[in-house]
DNA sequence: TAGTGGTCTAGACCACATC
DNA sequence: ATGTGGTCTAGACCACTAA
């Protein structure tokens, strides 16, 4: 339950004195889906319900809930409820990659699992993740392949650190014989669902290792995007490096 | 003034039948936008002068406009006023650049004007930009440099091509004289706004030319970004090629 | 038919900026 | 003191979904 009202502190004027109702309770609904009360894909109480429950009226959750969906974390399907977002549905499966075909057509990419092994982390990984150095991790490498099932060509190498801590059960055998996102997996399996990311674009040269595995000559331009990904509360939990060879593949993004 | 309600659409109904009123009211309020009738960094009236003037209630003009600040076409200020977006204050300056330092500090890019010259369409451009193949267009050419004064290193080689049509007297004094965003330029002196874009990356090989603008090795690893940008009503007036080179350099991106 | 989210309204009060 | 946007409420009605 949120105080009713919320005064100005009368001290501190450097603190934006006190949030709005609708932020508090925004707040309590984010603590509940960190909580695990509702799962991914299920729905939450309805407005009225919430409104009750949170002594406010219904347009004040409203506006909390608003505001998680604009930011991706509820879905709203008018008629039936509002939903907690998942990577499972076709619509949203994808959403965090930026790879297109040149042209428009979106043929799903063939993954394929190179490696899965847990090792201690790296300085720089285990920094970037807000681990200390030495901290279990789980070290996946994957490749991403397009085309039709007789002429397959990489496309994207991906590296991926994940803190072995939330990630127990992870084994190669597990992900090999998952269908189906990553991402669902990860919401599915190990709770742990990614809302947000950030990511660094640059352009480097093929390495050997890389290049072979790429299917390129070493020193090929390659497209090197560095994801960090965070779940609720904006706690960092996957650290992500693909190569992505954009040779009739591109990454889009819209400015606005 | 809009019709006071919009009965659905009895027989077509793979049209979304009709639009809401605050969506209506929208429109309105982009259409005189387009018509220049308040330029950018002007206020526009207030929600209660709109709300009688669309007769309308003010909770409905409000939706309206928030929506419309969601999509930085404008920007609300408590207290002031509501303030068409524009390119000159200091926070929106470089909304589209997503280039950053590889260390958070935001020291400011220095311009160079290479070239600028009026040029039929070339097939492509034209597409792109829904001309016709041929028709008059300006390109310009420029570089921008990072660094103090006396260490400068060129980091963006930018191509932009833009319809004769609607930048009739831009001309190279005209851009060499100018301090400040393009952009801001633009909307000033041509009323062309700068709304939204789109970003297509890809890695690519330094040519010869491009390599020693850029000051690297011919075949360096550099990152190609295209860019189409809109005005409003979609609009596509600027087709943009940068080429940045990301060594020390970027380029960011938030994913949710 | 009932329950959900979506729209629209009217009015009260708050926080901020300006005169 | 006045005008602006920001929050909150209560209630009516619409559009969509499902039983």
């Amino acid at each position: 339950m949120p105080e009713p009202r919320s005064g100005a502190v009368p001290g501190a004027d450097a603190t934006p004195s006190f949030s709005p109702l609708y932020q508090q309770i925004k707040a309590l609904l984010v603590a509940r889906l960190q909580a695990g009360d509702w799962g991914p894909g299920q729905v939450i109480p309805s407005e009225i319900d919430l409104a009750t429950l949170f002594q406010v009226s219904q347009g004040t959750v409203r506006k909390a809930i608003d505001e998680m969906a604009a930011e991706n974390l509820l879905v709203r399907r008018q008629g039936k409820g509002t939903f907690v977002a998942t990577h499972a549905e076709q619509a949203t499966q994808y959403r965090f990659l930026r790879l297109m075909p040149d042209d428009g057509g979106a043929s799903p990419l063939q993954r394929r699992l190179l490696d899965c092994r847990r090792m201690r982390a790296p300085a720089e990984v285990a920094r970037l993740l807000s681990l200390k150095a030495g901290e279990p991790t789980v070290q996946v490498r994957r490749l991403l392949l397009a085309g039709s099932d007789d002429v397959l060509r990489p496309v994207v190498l991906d590296d991926l650190w994940l803190p072995g801590a939330l990630f127990k059960g992870l084994t190669a055998e597990r992900l090999a014989a998952w269908r189906g996102p990553m991402y669902r997996l990860f919401e599915a399996e190990f709770a742990v669902q990614m809302i947000r990311a950030e990511e660094r674009l640059r352009a480097v040269a093929a390495l050997h290792e890389d290049a072979s595995l790429l299917a390129v000559a070493p020193g090929t331009p390659l497209l090197s995007v560095e994801r960090l990904s965070f779940t609720y509360g904006d706690r960092p939990v996957e650290l992500r490096r693909g190569l992505y060879h954009t040779l009739g593949h591109h990454y889009r993004n819209d400015l606005s």
